[in-house]
DNA sequence: GCCCAGGGAATCG
DNA sequence: CGATTCCATGGG
């Protein structure tokens, strides 16, 4: 990985990525739009403001340690994605999908967020999952220079029936509370979970009520890289009944997480 | 006003 | 089993 450390800030460049097409493709709800090309965000508990300069890209207020341990894995960025998108490109329909986004990269996430976050999605459009997440790291997520950090498990695990009624998530608010409790107590051990069989992993997630396969296979996609799953909602529906009548391509094979994120873009701004 | 949203639980046949 | 219905809310 090429980079430089100067006054505080870490600069490099990076082939295949793009701040509006990673950032705001519905992978993760609470990066901010903040500046011309430049969005603020955490990564777990780690706030960061990146922004695009000419041909690099600039980490703000960023060690190199901090660089190398958490945003170089968080934004995936030792994976090769020309060669995902060439494979991919054995497909017509993904040739598309990745040639109208190719800067798409996958978000390596906190698994307790992507987990109550994609609680939070189901039946529920973007922009206002948005908002929910929002309100809820306002009132429960610690506060830092930098916005509000996503509330602890067990911070949520504490709360009752009710308690989260100004966040608006309506018949979600139980399911989040489920979640946090099980996370809290340890009968749901998300660490894990992720080193489980896909199977397995599915089953144990989906313990927690309002956890059905969906919500499972987006917790493994986003919330710890599993990317042999591929979530189906209802705008990936669309594309199978569309463009996969007889089934997936053999060119996605071991990387389906990462085609679905191609092809969830395409489809929803088409 | 109306349709629908990165679904899942509860209920019914 | 599979199919239906309900859930709470508000963006577009």
């Amino acid at each position: 990985m090429d980079y430089f450390y100067r006054n505080n800030n870490i600069y490099f460049k990076q082939d295949d990525f793009t701040l509006c097409e990673t950032l705001d493709c519905g992978q993760a709800f609470r990066w901010q739009l903040i500046g011309t090309d430049t969005y603020q965000g955490f990564n777990s508990s780690n706030p960061l403001t990146i922004s695009k300069q000419n041909d690099c890209f600039v980490l703000y207020n960023t060690s190199e340690e901090d660089f190398l341990n958490i945003w170089c894995d968080y934004f995936d960025l030792k994976t090769d994605y020309k060669m995902l998108k060439s494979k991919f490109s054995g497909d017509e329909t993904l040739k598309a999908a990745c040639n109208f986004a190719p800067g798409i990269r996958l978000l390596r996430q906190d698994k307790w967020e992507a987990l109550c976050s994609f609680i939070i999605s189901q039946n529920n459009n973007i922009p206002r999952i948005k908002g929910i997440i929002n309100r809820l790291c306002e009132m429960y997520g610690k506060k830092t220079d930098f916005g509000y950090a996503f509330p602890l498990a067990e911070t949520l695990a504490g709360l009752k029936q009710g308690d989260l009624a100004p966040i608006r998530a309506g018949f979600r608010e139980r399911y989040i509370l489920d979640a946090a409790k099980k996370v809290a107590l340890g009968e749901i051990d998300l660490e894990n979970i992720a080193t489980l069989p896909c199977d397995d992993a599915r089953k144990e997630l989906m313990k927690i009520c309002g956890v059905g396969i969906k919500v499972a296979d987006c917790t493994l996609l986003y919330g710890m890289y599993r990317i042999e799953f591929f979530p189906v909602d209802v705008w990936i529906k669309r594309v199978l009944e569309q463009y996969y009548p007889c089934g997936l391509p053999d060119c996605i094979k071991g990387y389906e997480g990462i085609a679905q994120q191609f092809l969830f873009h395409y489809i929803r701004n088409l």
